[in-house]
DNA sequence: CATGTCCCAAAGAGTCCACT
DNA sequence: AGTGGACTCTTTGGGACATG
């Protein structure tokens, strides 16, 4: 995440410069500069390169770079350096749909206070709007719209090239996303890495035939809720997986599932679902028959 | 019930210095 | 220019409580 000093630093790479030239200009110790520009290097913000004694320091060719340089130039006078902290893109990267704080403190694992802290500053500034106590981007800021999804999406690939090389991002909302495989990741270190979909469907004792596996970035603690609305992301329209997601739905008797589907954006389609369960009749596409669901589901109990 | 505020502790970021 | 250590300051988390 972006913090205050490496954003000021990238502020000043209209040219390219050398550290000890930004730690002049900033008037900062240059060891200060260095960690800051490495920062910026992890980041896709920066790139350096080596100009006989000098390290020249320059603005790289990645989306959420020129995203970036896009903001400063429309709203010069917007403090990004303040603006785009570690919190806040965590807090705009849930708000592609309104929540309130309650929610995005939910859906972010931040905590409430926080959230409330950065969209308070972020309103401010008009980059977030407020509407019958829910906030949301504000769709006109589309260069921050853009910031916030390159800037997800790059964090999300450098995550995954260290993981698996044929890994699929089936769906992303922020830090947060869901990707499929077909070789183990095995590192298991990898806290915010956790199986999910039909990959954890044999701790509920229900059986899939599949190589295919199924893993979520978060560092929220997952619930059976999640791991429901993660079958059905794999393909939301396709009947055999909303069968799959419900049948874990009947198996582990969770509870709180249209309150998860909102976080996910996915309230109609849950809704939709629990009708399905509730009337046993095939009311859209995403479903299959009642009868041929119940042979399906039986032939997955263990 | 959701939100805003306050406090305090812990974690993390930011800084500079000495050294390489 | 980069690294590691010591230090300070800021941000964050979590509990408690008032507000609406």
């Amino acid at each position: 995440m972006p913090y205050p000093t490496a954003l000021t630093i990238f502020k000043e790479l209209k040219r390219p410069a050398s550290i000890s030239r930004l730690a002049d200009m900033l008037g900062l110790d240059h060891s200060t500069i260095s960690t800051a520009v490495s920062s910026l290097v992890a980041e896709g913000l920066a790139e350096k390169q080596r100009d006989g004694k000098k390290v020249l320091v320059k603005r790289p060719n990645t989306l959420h770079a020129h995203s970036l340089e896009d903001i400063l130039k429309e709203y010069p006078r917007l403090p990004v350096e303040n603006l785009f902290t570690n919190s806040s893109m965590e807090v705009l990267g849930a708000l592609t749909q309104p929540h309130n704080i309650t929610d995005t403190a939910a859906m972010t694992g931040l905590n409430r206070h926080t959230v409330s802290t950065a969209l308070t500053k972020l309103s401010g500034y008009g980059i977030v709007l407020k509407e019958k106590g829910r906030f949301a981007l504000n769709k006109r800021h589309r260069y921050t719209v853009d910031l916030v999804n390159n800037y997800w999406r790059y964090a999300a690939n450098q995550r995954l090239r260290d993981i698996a090389d044929d890994a699929i991002i089936l769906w992303q909302r922020g830090p947060e996303f869901l990707f499929k495989t077909q070789t183990d990741p095995g590192h298991t270190g990898e806290k915010d890495i956790q199986p999910t979909a039909t990959t954890v469907f044999s701790r509920y004792n229900l059986q899939i035939i599949t190589t295919t596996r199924y893993y979520f970035h978060t560092k929220r603690r997952m619930r059976v809720e999640d791991h429901i609305i993660h079958t059905i992301l794999i393909d939301p329209q396709n009947p055999t997986y909303n069968s799959y997601a419900l049948a874990l739905a009947t198996r582990s008797g969770a509870t709180d599932l249209l309150n998860t589907g909102r976080y996910y954006n996915m309230e109609k389609h849950i809704e939709s679902l629990l009708e399905y369960l509730r009337t046993k009749e095939k009311n859209s596409d995403a479903v299959l028959p009642w009868s041929e669901y119940m042979d399906l589901f039986s032939s997955m109990v263990v």
